[in-house]
DNA sequence: CGTTGCATGTAAGGTGTTACATGATTAC
DNA sequence: GTAATCATGTAACACCTTACATGCAACG
């Protein structure tokens, strides 16, 4: 039953990078979106735990969703601003977006703290600087903790599900823990001065 | 003062990507690592709070850093397996990577949390699925603080520095924070069944 | 009238992965 | 002898970013 190889009829299985199915996920809010909104949802949204990709590569995704037909895009008039073109997920999409987040394997998150590498060789440096280091990733950490808990609370006018707010949350403890391990980082550094 | 384009005298600036660094970093540790062996101790120090490259980019570095003449190999005979290429970092790479952990700016950790964002896509499918997959992600966590609170006590003949085990406790703390998300998220997806 | 924000896109290149190829050595 | 581990490497490609180019609209 499960795909023979040269049985390729049903084999419709576009295979799109994560990225596209994220931009895609975006679209399923209820709101057409054109690129340029697209990237400012993303870096709204789901920034704190999954990056914002450029946006160059959002309208890139856009053209391959549309080629796959899990989007379609429609001219929108705008008095007040330069005319844009909006997509919306088309059913396949829909289809498609749920088999995505059903039936992956659950990777494991990607973290590339970049604090936390150049602390791993602060052997090479002073540990005073060391300390400016993560006290200035500490002051980046509180702000990201401060969007998280607004975005927590209030969604206002954008697009999100009723989910959103928990992995809102989510990322929020995540982003303590950070601020945790942060605290501890610093305390133990003050003593090697 | 700042270079002129023209006066390229004294624009030595060999400007590596983190990864370049995070490998020559290895070298710091006071043995001289193969390819190889460094896809290993990548995997073993820095996986959890920093992803580990992929072998093939390892190798890669390690040609770049020797071009840029930040490391030296020197083949070593061994009897009971393979030879190998043993990498050294050099005065220059010293300094370099030196500068690198001092006058980077300080960018904000990047996290590609997958099991977080198919759950913020989580109202196409049905909620016994994303309860599924975020046990899943929870044991992956478990596995993981195992790991580095192993990393931190024990160094067990593998190259590090003082300033390891501090680390290994700051990314414990932020995969400790992800583990209390993940158990709010499993609480609530419980109240949706 | 120049700057800023909205809006779309291209070009070029760097980063990183998968898959493959090779060969030695150890263990079953 | 054949599988697994050690060890190095290449080829092809996918992904993603930076920088640039274009044009409209609004604001001061």
């Amino acid at each position: 039953m499960a795909a023979t190889p040269d049985a390729s009829e049903k084999d419709d299985e576009v295979d799109l990078p994560a990225t596209a199915f994220a931009v895609l996920g975006l679209l399923t809010f209820g709101q057409d979106l054109s690129g340029y909104e697209l990237r400012g949802w993303s870096k709204g949204s789901f920034r704190h735990f999954y990056w914002s990709p450029a946006q160059s590569q959002i309208y890139r995704e856009l053209k391959r969703l549309e080629a796959a037909s899990f989007a379609e895009s429609h001219p929108v008039a705008q008095q007040d601003r330069p005319d844009k073109i909006a997509y919306r997920i088309t059913p396949a999409g829909e289809q498609a977006l749920a088999r995505w987040v059903e039936s992956q394997p659950v990777d494991r998150p990607v973290l590339k703290h970049h604090p936390a590498i150049r602390l791993f060789f602060g052997h090479m440096v002073d540990p005073a600087v060391l300390i400016d280091i993560v006290t200035e990733h500490r002051e980046a950490l509180v702000e990201t903790l401060d969007d998280l808990e607004m975005q927590s609370v209030a969604l206002t006018g954008e697009p999100t599900s009723g989910l959103s707010p928990l992995v809102f949350d989510w990322a929020a403890e995540i982003h303590r823990g950070d601020l945790r391990g942060t605290d501890l980082v610093l305390k133990r550094l003050a003593q090697l001065l």
